[in-house]
DNA sequence: ACCGAACTACTACTTTGGGAGTAGTTTACG
DNA sequence: CGTAAACTACTCCCAAAGTAGTAGTTCGGT
């Protein structure tokens, strides 16, 4: 069997923790670190520059989030596997990011021999998730079919924004201050927002998402 | 000036974090790990077997977790300094970390410097909080005050029923209509209802209302 | 090169929400 | 009996929300 190295790409706004994932892949011959960022921005431009095989991402990071660099990095066609690397466990997260096109969903906790061979499992196309985490996407699938209205999933990135604000119980104006539009501009976005929710105001919106987050 | 070394005990669950640490600590002629647990249990084993001066603490541990593990260590008469190192900056998290006992705060994105730097200072007597949590932390004072204010029982019945009515969505014109009254009566009691719970608007009422029935 | 989706921003308009004040009625309580 | 709290309802006024239509930009995909 031919010997091929996996280079990997870690992100993480975690030093420390990227410290020690490197150090600890620096020890396998076959697994080559070739970069690291900190943040999603970074990230995205070293997977361009660097096309790694594999992409180890941490979900939560300030600026631009877990999620939205993963789906960044498909909408800039990288082609490298991603796989997340999380400590979170919830349902959520974890099936956003499989919906979000990742090839992997790894627990931070993760023993260190296993995340080596998930590793090496996930260059070589598999998907590799973390056995934790298997009932938890049972469950989700049983979610699914009942949720069969249309969902956060239908929004678009920025109506998704915004109705998070409403859920905060911010106007529009402010709102618009926050993501610095026009006030006019939310307006345009939350009638949009409503239309597809089927909702009737955002006083309807606001208490759809708090109900939908518990 | 005397060189003292000051002795850490890590605690952790994710192994590498764990590694990560050591590494970076090891580098340090003034700092010792002087030992590792993975969870609660061993670490309060651990802390009364090795008095170290201080103890990293993570939060989010399976089985017994850090504020447990916190709270079980003070019951023990440990006297180390424990400063929690967690990823959460949830003002949840800090606050109930900093009620339970604990010396310090720290980000898990702190940069290596800062945290050498942190861990001396809080062997030193000092209690160090991670910069980015002052914000959360001021605004955690403003919360206490208000949650101290009145609730559900201050109001009148007939806002009561309103202040649910609104937590389904309904407008003025639509609740004056299913309580016979007219609209204008109906916004004098969200008027007043308002001022009651010192909330900003309707939608802040259904927010609430909403959080507060689950 | 073209198309469509998403995002932006405007004008113009209507409806709803909310503040402040006045005031009449009912009801419970000392 | 007097009074205070609750409920009712109005007016006036302005701010916020929401609808409709037009239109420019950017960006990814066919």
């Amino acid at each position: 069997m031919t010997q091929t190295t996996h280079t990997v790409l870690l992100v993480d706004d975690h030093p420390l923790l990227r410290k020690g994932v490197r150090q600890l892949l620096d020890l396998e011959i076959d697994i080559k670190v070739i970069g690291e960022a900190a943040n999603g921005k970074d990230a995205v431009v070293l997977a361009k520059e660097l096309t790694p095989d594999l992409i180890l991402l941490d979900l939560s990071m300030k600026g631009m989030d877990g999620i939205e660099t993963l789906v960044t990095l498909r909408e800039a066609n990288v082609k490298s596997r991603v796989v997340v690397f999380s400590v979170s466990d919830d349902s959520n997260d974890v099936v956003t990011a499989l919906k979000s096109g990742a090839d992997g969903y790894l627990l931070k906790d993760t023993e260190p021999e296993e995340l080596i061979e998930s590793i090496r499992r996930a260059c070589d196309g598999k998907m590799v998730i973390s056995d934790e985490l298997n009932e938890v996407l049972a469950l989700s699938f049983r979610e699914q079919q009942k949720s069969l209205g249309p969902d956060l999933n239908s929004l678009t990135r920025r109506e998704l924004q915004i109705i998070k604000y409403i859920a905060e119980g911010l106007s529009n104006k402010l709102i618009g201050r926050k993501l610095d539009i026009a006030e006019s501009t939310v307006k345009v976005h939350v009638k949009n927002l409503l239309k597809k929710l089927n909702l009737r105001s955002r006083v309807e919106a606001a208490i759809w998402m708090v109900e939908q987050k518990k």
